[in-house]
DNA sequence: GTCTATACACGGATAGAC
DNA sequence: GTCTATCCGTGTATAGAC
């Protein structure tokens, strides 16, 4: 990877550089989508010329594209491993909180995914048919083992995860309105742990978790 | 208003185009959020040239403020009345599949709503720290009324309200995820009695409602 | 590597012919 | 009322000075 050159100097060199115009530009992405995005906003927000976002990322859509790629693999880093043998009780308990936290660590990041998919996710859909697909249909064996095993009520798991990724992502997609209505300028620790808490409770004791 | 001149002739004269506008528009900004959206693209997907976009509705910012207003009325029309005497599981029930049949009826102007959301409600803060915040108010009231009598039990009503939009907003907002790990083309009559069934046994029973 | 200047297409909006 | 032509700012992207 060109060792070639001088990247000591400054703050860090390339990579630091790179950085900051990605969040720059997931901010700016996450609250107007791919179109609705200027690369003079982003690079305001960097605090660099236009010219130097376009060297480093290439062109818009590359830059887009690279911020999506970041977020899936932030997510693929954290939702991982259920098997049956697990307790159904701990294994959704611990889905709900990863996922509130993934929101929370990541509101750009996720904010962005929403308006992809908003926007029909003209850049995602062979993720969402193929990876995320799979992802989704192996939860929903492990979960159905848990059924027959009379381990909670018989409810179709697919719902139970759009459930939990809605009931979650709210807090961060919808942060406006929630704001607005708590009477706040965003939410602290506690309230996250607050919704956390009655997410759980709600959840499990409404899908008849044992 | 002005009765002056010919409205006959055509397809239903003045109002029936601006129908069509108001359409197309919502159809765009629902997808691309303010910025996003170009008059020629709505334009083109009314059949009209740009100009009389502009023509009927003045500037783009006044055509989207159409928009989010009749989305609100909608939302009003539908909206109303739960007292204190009301039957929490009726309410509730009906709280739910009311806000499922909004989302069905209305698919471009519920993303409309989440793309304005999205961008952090730079036209909508008024209402939501106003007239949304009151709606919500005084709703709470009355369930903290229900959890006093033994109705339901002791979560937080805000909590339960945004579980309630988020739920039921999902199969909107995220159609094209729904779509992809579903896999078909859009949600039957059956599919939203399904999950619509299941929303209710979840939330009410998560909730201890009696 | 970094920035200024610029090319060229598309954005919203208006003028004016019909 | 309807459409074409056009104004002018902004958009992405590139050329080329430093």
């Amino acid at each position: 990877m060109q060792t070639t050159q001088s990247l000591s100097r400054e703050s860090g060199g390339r990579e630091a550089v790179e950085h900051t115009i990605l969040n720059a530009a997931e901010c700016v992405f996450a609250r107007h989508g791919y179109r609705g995005a200027s690369l003079q906003a982003i690079a305001d927000r960097a605090g660099l010329p236009k010219a130097n976002v376009l060297y480093y990322m290439g062109s818009k859509q590359v830059l887009y594209l690279k911020l999506l790629d970041r977020m899936m693999r932030r997510w693929n880093a954290v939702l991982d491993d259920i098997t049956t043998q697990s307790d159904p009780r701990e294994v959704l308990s611990d889905f709900i909180r990863t996922k509130m936290m993934l929101g929370q660590r990541y509101p750009d990041g996720s904010k962005l995914f929403a308006a992809e998919i908003l926007a029909g996710a003209p850049f995602l859909a062979d993720y969402l048919e193929g990876e995320l697909r799979q992802w989704v249909e192996s939860r929903v064996d492990v979960m159905r083992h848990w059924i027959e095993q009379g381990k909670m009520d018989s409810v179709d798991p697919r719902f139970l995860i759009f459930l939990i990724w809605s009931s979650t992502q709210h807090y961060v997609e919808y942060g406006a309105q929630v704001n607005a209505i708590l009477g706040q300028e965003g939410l602290s620790e506690q309230d996250i742990d607050d919704v956390t808490a009655f997410l759980e409770r709600v959840i499990l004791k409404g899908c008849g978790v044992r």
